[in-house]
DNA sequence: TATCAATTAGACTGGACAGTCCAGTTTGAT
DNA sequence: ATCAAACTGGACTGTCCAGTCTAATTGATA
């Protein structure tokens, strides 16, 4: 980092930087359009560099093999849904009724994991799970897995301020996520983009969800 | 059918029709157990062969072509499991208390489903929605839909006789059915077969779905 | 303007794969 | 024993694909 060398020209403002990195964008915009549609092995290079707009050299200028880009496009993917997830967390404040702290955060999950793109990762790297183990493995851990453990401590707090009868938070916090997230998502694995519910729809859902949760775990018990 | 033709030797009652059927047979068996690890695109037919221990031409002649071939597997499959759902089922009787009857359907569900192979086969459609969406739609209706559409009898019996509250069968028995079965399905999808659950915690899995579902449903109210 | 890294088009290699063809062999019913 | 249907093995076609190579071009910088 001492002076001159600009290692891969990623660090200057613009210049010769902007155009590697212009390449390198549209390479991974392909790359993601292309895989989600026709998966790993569906996906040729050939396809790729011309989706792309970028001769084939470019590409494996970029990325050393299709895998390594592949993994790549993944990951980010990934890791962008779980930044995506922990985004606007409203952590529960002691004023906060139980019943609207979770509807919140119902919604909040459903909106952002019940889209096409995502619905479409998610359906790629489960078909990829015998190739790619850890893909699903990650894409669990970085989805429901923080979901669930964000849920658990909030309910913690909840059993402490006694709004919720004790028990095991986070046995809990996976019955409520998969209350939510359940009958959504499985419809859509199977019966593709257009059974994923409308907003108005999942909001509803989120609502009945919630209603449920809290019949069998609120101390104050309000069964409508 | 009037005299002779015996149209592909499928009706006598030996002799030259087993021969036919050992080969097809052979061939279905290491079809599935392929197309189940490496996928549709993965699996070659060259590998096929081998691995039923017959030759290319053979399969080519019980078969129209690897998709053909591909088709027919996921469809018994997915047929075998529907007819394995539907086996067992005892229809609930007036005597029979919700509890009891919700408890041993969420365990039958659950011991059939969670099995290396209906969730591998799970996996490999999810992933192929994209090329064969009626397998997708195939597998939802022969699996969550037609437990969905029988607990929801059994609701709105139960409703009828006064042990359930009254509220939209076909809602509720799609909220039991996912309460039972998200959880454990979605993470067999993402982390693989060691991630299925044990007899035992699948059977305690049950009876936490049940009495959640029943805080919510039942008419007398025992929150433990 | 000179320079040099990034990019391009396209030909090419080596291998895989779906599906066909053929010549010869096995099998089982009559 | 005879005969036809089923099967074998392996060669073959045409296609596709990952990844490499080359020679020429572009474009930002100094």
């Amino acid at each position: 980092m001492v002076a001159g060398e600009n290692q891969k020209g990623r660090d200057m403002s613009n210049g010769a930087a902007t155009r590697v990195q212009r390449s390198r964008e549209k390479i991974l915009a392909a790359a993601e359009r292309l895989f989600l549609q026709e998966g790993f092995l569906g996906a040729s290079m050939d396809a790729l560099a011309e989706q792309a707009s970028v001769s084939k050299q470019t590409v494996y200028a970029h990325f050393q093999s299709k895998e390594a880009l592949f993994l790549e496009v993944i990951a980010a993917m990934t890791g962008g849904a779980a930044r995506a997830i922990g985004e606007d967390v409203e952590e529960p404040l002691d004023d906060r009724p139980v019943r609207e702290y979770l509807t919140a955060i119902a919604i909040d999950q459903l909106d952002i994991v019940m889209t096409p793109r995502l619905m479409q990762l998610r359906r790629m790297v489960i078909g990829e799970v015998g190739r790619f183990p850890e893909l699903g493995r990650s894409l669990y851990e970085n989805g429901p897995l923080v979901s669930i453990r964000r849920i658990a401590r909030a309910l913690a707090h909840y059993i402490a301020i006694g709004q919720i009868r004790d028990c095991d938070p986070a046995r809990a916090a996976a019955q409520f996520n998969w209350l939510v997230m359940g009958a959504p998502t499985n419809a859509a694995m199977l019966l593709g983009d257009e059974a994923i519910p409308s907003r108005a729809e999942l909001h509803a859902h989120a609502g009945e969800a919630v209603r449920i949760f809290l019949c069998a775990h609120a101390v104050a018990v309000d069964r409508d």
